[in-house]
DNA sequence: TTGAAAGCGATACCAG
DNA sequence: CTGGTATCGCTTTCAA
């Protein structure tokens, strides 16, 4: 089913047809009717293949993530997707989750969109700069700006201070960092804003899982720390699993899971980060902006139970 | 950067830089070198639209699911992309949440795909024929087979029943099914499944989100029920929230939260659903196989302490 | 308003 | 082993 069959059948050439299918060339009300019947007869779709080759483009934008396990990935893609969606581009994922290729895969990807965004923890600032190279014009989530893209973040400083503050307020001395700041811009922020109140404040390395907390319980011990700043609620919540709650522990992100657990924790607009990413890729493929923006979303702490027995009153 | 600029560089026809590109025919050691040295140099990638359309492929496939706000939908799309990944085929994504236009960009997504999945409560088996009637593979996850494609299910019936009689080890006697059955042949099953042990359950309709279990509390509670039996987690845990655990409780998929909470559920392989499903619809696609499969994967009962003070041991 | 024809960027058949 | 060229399906001048 191609667009000379609908041509025939209506017995006009294929540029009479792309022209009543597009809408932007003025065509006869009879013709294009005759068109539009054929269409509809014979259930024609138009191949975007052809489409794309004589456009030069491929009305669809992907989006770079590590995984999808856990909720906040996919809050963000969600929220990617419900924009690119409503703009009229498809969305192509690529999870790039401890696979070798990564860099390769990207590449193929970047082939096949319009638009790209990267989140952390996905492939080197090399990869990126090498995308955006190619004039695909590139978003980046959570992740310090790379040459001259576009860059949407959430606020990790101020609120990680006040969450460590919070803790202050609690009487605790001794806490420790559980996460490792070196692999995600966020964690380091987090890290530093944290540090900003609790000079004292102790390091100790993670991965970004639930199991990465539960097995970094003993190593957590052994600090014998007042309490536990995880670096995001997954670890926050496995490391609760192993500590049965016996230390007092604060998580990032506010996961579902973490209302059940009762964890206190910093709340960002996961989706709204997707949303704007998208919306920031769009700006730039339609050429509607040309300098590079980048957005701060705000966060907002949340106070819970696992953080201990509130001395004060807070919210 | 097209196959022309590399043809020349490296002295040599289109054609030529072709088969050494796709490495299928034999080409001289030599030239194929300088080919070689050419793509690198000039970086050039070749274009997806140009080969899709000389090949009749799109090298890509897509999943059409209702939304990934839970953790059902997150963790099947991401065992789907793994293994299409994994099989060389790019991941189209579209969320149908709501979108009184599903059903177009439905079609329009199947324009740009080899393959296309489909989950339940996404667009009806009218819009499935359809695209399955244009020689696209389509493959249905948790829904009733359709036309002669391929499904792939998880067992509901059994574990249902299996569920039910747990709770009547309990001593419950009247107990309540919260969900809708006529949205959802899974929640059907599991109604059955229940009924066959508990003839005179109760249904009681409701949403398929945390918030729509919570708004259920009202409801629920008119039935003075012992237990109730909730058609997923996500509805437990909304509606134990607003019960405050007043009331034994039961979910259906074993998500992140649940552990958290003590919710006693039925695991089911959420990952492994989208895994068999890209593995199902590839075969298809490549002409693997002909006849239509319909697999069922494993589920299997967890018992927690939501469901109250265990009268006798069970694991 | 409409048609003819030149691309868009690859693949693959047909000769040589 | 290599080059020329028709083709894939569609958009878009250029003329009529």
């Amino acid at each position: 089913m191609t667009i000379y069959e609908v041509a025939e059948r209506a017995s006009v050439s294929i540029a009479t047809v792309s022209r009543v299918l597009r809408g932007n060339v003025p065509v006869s009300p009879g013709t294009a009717a005759r068109v539009r019947a054929a269409v509809a007869e014979l259930r024609y779709r138009p191949s975007h293949l052809g489409r794309g080759l004589a456009e030069r483009q491929h009305a669809a934008n992907g989006i770079v993530f590590p995984d999808l396990s856990g909720p906040y990935y996919a809050e963000v893609v969600l929220g990617y997707e419900s924009v690119a969606a409503e703009l009229g581009r498809s969305v192509l994922i690529l999870s790039s989750h401890g696979r070798p290729t990564a860099r390769d895969m990207v590449m193929e990807l970047a082939a096949r969109v319009d638009g790209l965004v990267f989140c952390t923890r996905t492939v080197d600032d090399e990869t990126v700069r090498e995308v955006a190279a190619t004039g695909t014009p590139v978003v980046l989530i959570a992740r310090p700006p790379v040459a001259d893209v576009d860059t949407i973040t959430t606020e990790n400083r101020d609120s990680a201070a006040l969450l460590a503050e919070h803790l202050l307020g609690h009487g605790y001395r001794r806490v420790v960092f559980l996460g490792d700041a070196d692999r995600s811009s966020d964690f380091a922020e987090r890290f530093e804003g944290v540090r900003q109140i609790i000079p004292a404040i102790v390091p100790v390395a993670c991965g970004f899982d639930e199991n990465s907390g539960f097995r970094a319980a003993e190593a957590v011990r052994r600090q014998r720390p007042d309490a536990v700043i995880c670096c995001n609620d997954e670890v926050a919540l496995g490391l609760t699993s192993a500590t049965a709650g016996s230390v007092p522990v604060t998580g990032w992100d506010d996961v579902m899971a973490a209302r059940y657990a009762g964890l206190t924790t910093v709340r960002q607009p996961m989706r709204e980060l997707g949303a704007r990413a998208a919306r920031l890729l769009d700006e730039r493929i339609t050429g509607a902006r040309g300098e590079p923006h980048h957005d701060v979303l705000p966060t907002r702490l949340i106070v819970r139970s696992s953080c201990g027995p509130h001395p004060k009153e807070e919210t």
